[in-house]
DNA sequence: CATTCATATTTTAATATCCTGATATGTTGT
DNA sequence: ACAACATATCAGGATATTAAAATATGAATG
């Protein structure tokens, strides 16, 4: 059995592992092509769900789907207004994100598209 | 057949998809706890392999492979040195990166930590 | 040059993610 | 209440990612 700091140890251990999982699911959230363009595409302003699949020529579906991820993960928020549900990115902290991964990623280029790990 | 602007917006929506998945290619860096960890540990300075394995407590190929991951993505550079092997941090815009999410997690973390989609 | 220590690579099995198609829910106008 | 449109959810199979274990490569030291 396990007492004492050897415990309280274990018990931070576990926390940090617990956040490092929240962070990574977070940048999950842009790990998607789909969602990432449709993170891009709200940040031009917000757009219902059909605007959506038009823009992009994505199935309903899947739009609808990578919507609720993107909710979940914070990334935009909605509202309904008649029949049409609007969605909005939450933050302008997002469109920094994503200006600092466009920036790195216009320096990498060559190195990501040659990636075989995952 | 496509010919004339039919076809050059075709070649764009390709391109676009192409720069799309490469993003999302760089966001999938983060998106894993332990290459996450990895990425933390290295902002605070250049660490081989083994200071690695032993700080986060996991093992010694998957620590290389994902450092190999991380590579390939831009995230680290690595430079021999003896018998040992260096990575560190490519560029300090990964750390302002890391630091908006962790920012925007913390206003969000309930959000995320019961998305059932991804 | 053989041994030891450090790191990299490969294989495999478990698991997670992704996309599609079908269906359900919800809203509006008649 | 019904028809039409908008959005959400669910089930499945295909594919990708993950972690573990075994093995290979490479550097240093005696």
């Amino acid at each position: 059995m396990m007492e004492g700091d050897s415990m309280s140890k274990t018990l931070d251990k576990n926390k940090q592992e617990i956040q490092s999982e929240l962070y990574a699911k977070f940048f999950q959230g842009l790990s998607n092509p789909t969602r990432y363009k449709i993170v891009e595409a709200l940040l031009e302003g917000p757009k219902n769900v059909s605007q959506l699949v038009n823009k992009l020529g994505v199935s309903q579906s899947q739009i609808s789907n990578q919507l609720a991820c993107l909710k979940w993960c914070g990334y935009v928020t909605c509202k309904q207004e008649g029949k049409y549900v609007y969605y909005q990115i939450t933050d302008e902290r997002i469109r920094t994100i994503m200006e600092l991964a466009r920036s790195m990623v216009a320096d990498n280029a060559n190195h990501i598209s040659c990636c075989t790990r995952m």
